[in-house]
DNA sequence: TTTTGGTTTAACCTTTTGGTTAATAAAGGT
DNA sequence: ACCTTTATTAACCAAAAGGTTAAACCAAAA
């Protein structure tokens, strides 16, 4: 691993765990098992780290959720597949979802400049496909932005939620670990179920 | 309205903002119109004037919760009051949720020590309740934590994950505050008819 | 009027923090 | 072997940020 991987591992978990405010660059450093001055020679400052780890955490994230959109399934099939696959990707990266919304809240602006290019989340052809299914007749007439709602806020809210969660729901790391599993299939089930003629 | 008002009032916009970590005394002191050496007369440090802030946010959502959560009514009454209820509280206070699960997330230890009083969300009896539902026959077999997990989600993530939502599904403040009134009646129907037999 | 108690402030202090520098070590070419 | 470029570090710096202090202010009591 070059000095960079692992300046940019340890600022992943640093800033994952603390937040761009919250994180210290000593921290970072320390982390990293390297000297201080050794971020600012790799990355130019604290800011431009950050938005080397934010950036990559948002690229992981978004194509797939498009690649999935765009495809040529069915909103079933499209439903079924993206709660499983995304969960599947987070149980692998439980900070991503918290990280981006709490970063998004912190610094809208910034956030927005790299939200506005190609690599952000596009919803509009589902949208356009969930009200044609439901001129059809295959979906009960619901408004697609609500229902699209539905499905982002059961399969991420969990992750992003996760401290809250577990105090509140008496779940240790395991059980918790188990219920996402199951939910990877029964989301789909249950927005299907309530959606469908 | 007193200074100790006006510096807890400037103090929760700004922590609300920024989060603890991101904010700055100085920003407070501004925001309430007095000198910073006013906020450590009134509250000893920036810690302590947090946890006043974090503490009265956190007692106005979970004695709500509890109150709806052990009542004597049927599981569909309290999920339909419960969402009900919370959206409208929500509305009115839209950074709450996103500045409890930041602040959980990024201090565990402190927020788990409030945690674990007398105002915590308890959804002990409820739980029970929905199995006894399932063997009356009344609900379909399913997890009670997932179901409350899926109650959670649908109601709180829109606010947490606001600016994302707003950004993905391009809605303005109004179109969002809309979708929000709509859900106050939506997500209890979609979960109700999901889950009853 | 003077005193007294709580408020409020400007100025100051200390620590933390992001960032720099100059010197050193390692690697690579000639 | 010698020079040049690339990594790496310890020590340092300046600004920011949290916190303190001593003096001023101001109302109500004596």
């Amino acid at each position: 691993m070059t000095t960079e991987e692992k300046i940019f591992n340890a600022a992943r978990i640093v800033f994952q765990k603390k937040g761009f405010a919250g994180a210290r660059m000593q921290e970072i450093a320390d982390e990293a098992g390297i000297n201080k001055a050794m971020l600012h020679y790799c990355f130019k400052n604290k800011q431009q780290l950050f938005e080397a780890v934010f950036m990559k955490a948002f690229s992981q994230l978004a194509p797939q959720i498009n690649t999935i959109f765009n495809s040529e399934k069915t909103v079933f099939e499209k439903i079924t597949q993206f709660t499983h696959d995304y969960i599947s990707f987070v149980i692998e990266n439980p900070f991503l979802p918290q990280f981006i919304i709490q970063e998004m809240n912190n610094n809208p602006e910034f956030v927005m400049s790299i939200l506005n290019h190609e690599n952000r989340p596009n919803p509009t052809l589902l949208i356009a496909q969930i009200e044609k299914e439901i001129e059809t007749g295959i979906i009960k007439p619901i408004k697609p932005k609500q229902l699209l709602l539905d499905i982002f806020s059961m399969t991420i809210f969990p992750f992003a939620a996760q401290i809250m969660v577990k105090g509140i729901l008496h779940l240790s790391d395991i059980e918790f670990n188990q219920m996402m599993e199951e939910r990877k299939t029964i989301i789909a089930q249950q927005i299907i179920n309530s959606i469908k003629k």
